[in-house]
DNA sequence: TATGAATGAGCCTTCATTCAT
DNA sequence: AATGAATGAAGGCTCATTCAT
């Protein structure tokens, strides 16, 4: 209609993109119903993205940029910031991306379909954020694991995926936790707490991981 | 074709139901295919079950079951054993839950889906089998960080969860992880290993957790 | 609805398919179209022949079939009958199969438009069908044109493929026949007409052929 | 872009629509296509010629006319020349028209697209162009049959059809003689070849139809 | 005059389900 | 209890066409 409505029908098709497919995921959701919801034509999705696959890719790299762009993994901190306060804005900034308002979140529901229906989408999604990302925390990983770790030792690369897995947990066992602990609220506020909690939990098992017991004491 | 087939022919679809549905998903997976699968009519999973949510519903409530009784959390161990080995024990009887092979590792899966469209099967399915995990577990915690915590104690239960976090992460986040490490096995003495880096995380995390900083030092 | 059904509504999709498919050829003819006119469902097709490809092939195998069992090329003759008379019947079952009325009829439709819109389904038509029929003639060519002419000559291939362009040539350019010679009927004493002329025609260039001059002559 | 693409264009659209329809035909070929090959805008075709419809019926005119003029029924020979000379004349053109390269053979692809489904721009070709060449050959015919035979007399319509038929063969049946005689180049020698047998397979016929018996012999 | 965007009808196919046997 | 055939509702996609600029 309007001059300009090239780019806004293409950006009320992502927006519908968003809400659709992280509430149905990939299979489930329907053309149809993205273009009802974006008040589009069923053909608009292939003209501008060249199909289902096209648009559900374009998504999700957005999503995960906006995502990103919203919730910075440094939080706004100096690099020369101590690896302690690293750890809190890694932790803080991903609980923020998954269980914030908004669209920055459909990325978290995005990536947890994928591991349930991989989609070709997803390598270009690890290569061009996720591995990043990792990176990121590992870097700070072997700072505090101190004793000379490095980046890609086996035991940061762990550590690093005991602490990712803390962070994702709130957000992938959602339905269960608030049937086991009703009384965690996802605000602004218990997100921080929550945070608190897991760089906690992390820093105290990082400090004193390298001289712990390679294997658990069976006295 | 034979006398018993009645049984069998249940047996042999919620068989079929299993590796489909746990490998393709709920929407992707097909009656024709389960059905193929298990060498049975097209018709028969309406006959059985009243269709293909019955099917899906039957097996997931089978399937927890199933895995509790192959791996139950104490994995043998007496009641007294100390609370260290009775860690290891749960975080490694979860693993090879999630990740061994065969119908044990359906529920997980199922689990996960579960997790992101919410059927009314999962009320059930909290209160009979994660509720008491989810207590097993918080035993443990608390006699581990000692200094009088108890069950409910908010920082039990957010150990916990830290716990538990680590434990579904390497599955739930199998494609990422099989992507950024393609080194790490899933074999037997891979899930042990695993158990092993977990059990020994959390341990360290655990036994300072007490003494540690409310909040992360800011120098 | 009657027990034979599976077979019956076969039998109606394929007499469907033959009507829609020469009439409108095989991109233009809908599965919609075929399966109103054989009152079945839109998924009958894919049931029974996998596809709008595979009930063309189907139907394109069926006609050639039941044209040459109604007209076979040598229409009864015994083998050893005259080289004259064969040809006459090949070319009078020819033009049968093709201007006749009914379902043999289809195939000549049929293989019009495949030289149009070539379809897979063309390369097992000629193996099958075609090739024979072409063999077939070239062997009562060469006898007339005797002096030791062969089936695989170059003159007798060219000549055989006169004798066909003959027979095709009322069939496929009808549309212009009727406009410029409207007294000519296509009824059976009509076909037999246009048979003997054709073989007359063919007769009197086949006998004289081998004794004429390679190139027309240049005074 | 340039001042002058008003023609330009419409000039472009008509070559791209000889190339696509020609080689695709009506139905599989694509407006989008045509605009494509003729580096136009989608809706170039609609602006110009009113549509897909418009298109063909344009495009149809055009290219008998420009067949025609390219390779005329007469190549150029004195209308005085031996009748032998002008049937091999009217039978090279014939062949050059159809199965040679460029514009010209559009004609001839589209025309038989035209046997299989007659629209209104039949009867215009029929009187304006195809009734010309009938009276052309049978001309020709009834000097070669000779004994007074007139170019209206049964004999020679049947005959002058019998010529046409071989001409036309060559050319409506060439994916099934690219598969039975893959040897056969239609290259300027070949058709040269071509159209010296069909002149000496029809000047041997019509030399001795006369004298030949009404129906084949049954001795 | 020419264009990129938008439209809606229609196509082939797939699927869960039902029916008659 | 079990089967093969049949059904109808979508689903993704393509296409000719139109619209606003």
């Amino acid at each position: 209609m309007t001059q300009d409505s090239g780019e806004d029908t293409k950006r009320r098709l992502m927006d519908a993109a968003g809400e659709v497919f992280s509430e149905q995921g990939f299979k489930s959701a329907t053309v149809r119903t993205i273009c009802r919801t974006a008040r589009a034509n069923v053909a608009a999705v292939h003209y501008h993205f060249g199909g289902k696959d096209g648009l559900y890719t374009a998504l999700l790299s957005e999503a995960f940029e906006a995502g990103l762009r919203l919730h910075p993994p440094d939080m706004g901190l100096p690099a020369g910031a101590p690896a302690e306060e690293r750890l809190f804005a890694f932790i803080h900034s991903f609980l923020l991306r998954m269980l914030g308002e908004g669209r920055s979140t459909w990325c978290g529901k995005l990536m947890a379909r994928e591991m349930l229906e991989t989609t070709h989408a997803l390598d270009h999604m690890v290569e061009q954020h996720i591995l990043p990302l990792s990176v990121h925390l590992r870097g700070i990983v072997a700072e505090i694991l101190g004793g000379g770790a490095q980046t890609d030792d086996p035991a940061t690369r762990l550590c690093a995926m005991s602490i990712a897995g803390q962070c994702q947990h709130v957000f992938r066992s959602k339905p269960i936790i608030d049937r086991l602990a009703p009384d965690l609220r996802f605000d602004e506020a218990g997100i921080r707490s929550l945070a608190e909690h897991i760089t906690r939990f992390s820093l105290c098992a990082l400090k004193h991981y390298a001289h712990s017991a390679e294997k658990p004491t069976r006295p």
